[in-house]
This record gives C-alpha cells, structure tokens and sequence, in this order.
DNA sequence: GACCAGGCACATC
DNA sequence: GATGTGCATGGT
C-alpha cells in the first residue's frame, strides 16, 4: 500500500495528538528561542529565556544595548553562550534596523524577500532561518532539521545525502501549503525523533511509523 | 566517561 | 564544492 506524506503526518497525528508549538509566549521569544536551541537541547534553552525573562532583558532593544559579557552569561546553560550572544545581537540588530523591533511590520514582508533578508543575518542559517518565520511569524514553510533528515532517510522517502532545500522541497511537494499543518508535521518528527529514532539505539521494532511506505 | 541535543560559520584541501 | 572543525552546557 502506498502511503503519502499526508498519511505519514496522520500517522503521527494519531500516535501523539497536537503538539501545541513553539513553546513561547511571545513571537519575539520565538525567535531567541531558534537562534539558542541551535544543536542544543530545548531544555537548556528554556533555562537561557528563565534568565533573560528574570532580567526582563526579553525585548529588542533591551537585547540590544546589553554588553555581550552580561548576555553571554545570561545564555550559558543553552551551550556555545559566546556565539549565540553574538548571533543574538546580530539578529536583533536585523530586527531594529528593517523592522524597527515591530512584529506586525515583519509578518507583513512577503515570504521569499524575507527568508532571503534572515539568511543573510550571521548566525542564521536555514533551520533557524525558518523556525522564525514558521513559528514566530506565522508563514507557510517546512522546516528541516536533523530529525526529519533521520527520520525521513531511515524510513527510505529520501535519499540520506539530500541537503537541506532538497529535503524541504521533497516535503513541500507533497503537502498542503498550510501554516498549521507545517508547525504540527515538524513538531511531530522531533518527537518522533526523541521517542523512537536516535541517533544510537534506534527503536524502530515499536516505531509509529514501521511499516508506512511513502509513494 | 561517552554520547547526544530542534546549527552555523569558517578554514582547508 | 565537499569535508572537517570549533563552539559548550546539561541530561542520560
């Protein structure tokens, strides 16, 4: 039986329910979210924004103005704390500078020009790149990331030496272009990925997704 | 103690 | 253009 990615999203849809991302409450803290979680565990991250959130240092231009050595170790239980106070600072001076720290204004730039503006930040790469505009900004795109690679590769969708935009493509073909259905598909693949596909000791024998082909 | 976690930029060949 | 390396904390 061939099955589509939609039937692969309705599999995991099944197996775990909703997901409720991104866990933030606000979409500026989305995207600090997305530049500390980079090859980190979210947990960690979660102590980063506690800290930022009891200094009451969570907004543009306070970001801005603070001194990288009080950033950086506000940021430290999220790892690599030097490089991603200075990707902070440099996303954040993005932010003020097109979009004068106004959400609204952000959400408002067309998708493509947008996506091109936040690759060209240091610092941002295309994970984050679309984690942002996904999860923060509300706009229709798929976001790859180290599990969907496994997952989808493990599983035989895909070849294991696509990169990135070829992946994303892959899945974007196959799928409805919705906002709601890309923040729930990735939300459910890490999932999948912390549950069942590991990178050491797999637990494929009891995974969701044994057995479902895609076409 | 080893391995891993919701990447990215940069050096080197 | 492919491949390797530094960045760093905290949980299992």
């Amino acid at each position: 039986m061939k099955v589509t990615l939609e039937g692969v999203y309705k599999k995991l849809y099944s197996s775990f329910g909703p997901q409720d991302w991104w866990p933030g409450e606000t979409p500026f803290e989305v995207m600090v979210g997305a530049i500390l979680t980079q090859n980190t565990n979210w947990q960690n991250v979660e102590k980063a924004i506690a800290n930022l959130r009891a200094q009451k240092v969570l907004a543009a231009h306070t970001l801005y103005k603070l001194p990288h050595r009080r950033l950086a170790s506000l940021i430290r239980p999220a790892g690599y704390f030097n490089i991603k106070a200075a990707r902070l600072k440099e996303f954040v001076k993005f932010f003020l500078d097109f979009y004068r720290g106004n959400i609204r204004m952000m959400k408002h730039a067309a998708l493509p020009a947008l996506r091109q503006q936040l690759l060209a930040v240091k610092g941002i790469g295309p994970e984050t790149a679309d984690s942002i505009l996904l999860y923060a900004l509300g706009k229709p795109i798929f976001v790859v990331d180290a599990y969907t690679r496994r997952i989808f590769s493990r599983h035989r969708y895909i070849r294991e030496d696509y990169d990135y935009h070829q992946m994303q493509d892959f899945c974007m073909q196959r799928l409805e272009q919705k906002v709601q259905l890309f923040n729930e598909f990735h939300a459910l693949l890490v999932k999948l990925g912390k549950d069942f596909c590991l990178k050491s000791k797999p637990k494929c024998h009891i995974c969701p997704l044994r057995g479902v082909k895609e076409a």
